[in-house]
DNA sequence: TCCTTATTGCAAATGTTTCGCAACTGCATT
DNA sequence: AATGCAGTTGCGAAACATTTGCAATAAGGA
């Protein structure tokens, strides 16, 4: 819902308030990660920024997804692959389902789910902080119901 | 509850039907696996394992890991930190809480939650292959209760 | 025991992410 | 607009976990 240049701008003063610059690398980057609608990885998002300038580096992406991720502006995953994946910040929790064939990432958010982990924690005695949970599934055919259809 | 012995004897048959041989260093490693009460990495077990024959490289062990995966003998687990971590696959199916204090990994399974991922995948049109769940928290000090207690 | 071929140890290669360092640039201040 | 101090960058090298090529070794059926 946020605008490009509202989060840019947001982002700046987050940046200003921890002694930090905004360069044009980072602005560069921040535009990459804003047009994106899926969960690039580190090298992914190097491609896209260096096609717009290409005097970037990849250990810039590395050190701008470090900051982003410290002032909590991106959020950093890492599927079975093992790479680190990024996405931007802005929206609410939610978890991923991870077709296995294609390898489209779908995104997905279950308060049900969020509260019954809450919930497992408190009974092993923890307060939980966060979690990881991805689905790895196969797309149904349509048409084709449960064992009992 | 199964046996040190009658599980390397188990997986001794497996490894046959697939024409792959029982060596040394398959049981030695098979033994360090089944010792294993907690998720080693290639590098603990390869040091447990070490201590009993010198000879062992950790290559073999990255190569037994893989084979013994293959076969389904063991699982593997990458939490957090990134590293692969192993346990044998003769318990049932359990997910995981992370002490993110201490690192102390405790195994827990819930049928609900088993469930509900399934309905969420289903829900999504997909059928649910497998998942990846953990939970990372903070030990409750015995005596406080939640926000209203 | 012999023979075939899976397996091993070693070192070198990978792939991802981090780091040292000198050059560069943002930006607050003259 | 010019100055100066950090923070930042690009580059290459390092770090790290894991994989792989290869020649030597050993499993296990004949
Ligand atoms: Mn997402
Ligand atoms: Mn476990
Ligand atoms: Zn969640
Ligand atoms: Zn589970």
């Amino acid at each position: 819902m946020t605008g490009i240049a509202q989060r840019v701008a947001g982002f700046e003063g987050q940046l200003k308030d921890a002694g930090l610059r905004m360069t044009q690398q980072r602005r560069l980057i921040l535009r990459v990660l804003a047009e994106a609608d899926d969960h690039p990885d580190a090298k992914g998002i190097f491609t896209r920024a260096f096609a717009l300038d290409p005097t970037l580096s990849l250990s810039t992406v590395y050190r701008t997804m470090k900051v982003l991720e410290t002032q909590g502006a991106i959020e950093r995953h890492a599927f079975e692959d093992g790479v680190s994946r990024y996405e931007h910040a802005d929206q609410e929790h939610h978890d991923h389902l991870i077709d296995i064939e294609s390898g489209e990432v779908i995104e997905f958010s279950s308060d049900a789910i969020e509260e019954l982990q809450r919930r497992i924690a408190a009974e092993l005695g923890y307060e939980l902080v966060r979690h990881r949970l991805e689905l790895y599934g196969r797309k149904k055919r349509p048409g084709v119901r449960g064992k009992k259809g």
